[in-house]
DNA sequence: CTGCATCCCAGACGATACTG
DNA sequence: CAGTATCGTCTGGGATGCAG
């Protein structure tokens, strides 16, 4: 097996290493909702029935961080943020749409109800 | 947004489900490793450079649970126990293979050393 | 050989309160 | 409006040891 280094922690597949960049509850589905227009917090926050302030802001700075996302800040009063796919994250949306697709074969596959 | 119930457990993305289902450091590695032939329980350790037995154990019994994966128990002694990949394990082969590609490419684009 | 039991830790995630 | 701080919980995963 191949073996990566990035920031002193150690990979042993690519899986993992994808994962742990855009894996866990929110980064795919934020980048999805981001796909083809910029939002702001707000926004993105009131597109999840329920996630915390924290979690948001965590993911979408990692997300940024990691260049997925660019971050734009307007100097209104009130502040206005708005989030931006960039390049980086559009090679990742090809992939999230067949893993979405896989999520609904499979939700369908394991007869699971889908609430209204 | 929708809203998937499974297990008394909610989902509210199609990714989620999916990370639940396939998700984890191991779960898509063993997956790939069994897409064209049946292993035995050493032989999948002994394909990782690091995994203990519990999360090898784990890991499988799950992927059996959920069907991806189908056990066979041989009455030798010492006891032989195969895994073999379902029809249902091999319809996540492409979304992991296009996982794999995207990992290499993100490995690449973030320059990262891999270990010989 | 296969794999469960136990103990432990770090990180993911939720809830609530507070601020520029 | 867009966050940060704090606290608490739960699960993923590692280490070790034992068992059929």
């Amino acid at each position: 097996m191949p073996k990566f280094i990035s920031n002193n922690k150690v990979y042993y597949t690519p899986v993992e290493y994808v994962l742990s960049k855009v894996g866990g509850t929110y980064k795919m589905p934020l980048l999805w909702r981001l796909k083809d227009q910029g939002k702001r917090f707000s926004e993105l926050k009131n597109s999840f029935e329920r996630i915390s302030d924290r979690m948001l802001s965590k993911s979408l700075k990692e997300l940024v961080d990691d260049q997925f996302l660019a971050k734009k800040v307007f100097a209104e009063i009130p502040v206005r943020v708005e989030y931006h796919i960039t390049e980086k994250g559009k090679r990742a949306i090809p992939i999230i749409s067949s893993l979405r697709d896989y999520g609904f074969q499979l939700i369908n596959e394991d007869g699971i109800q889908i609430e209204p």
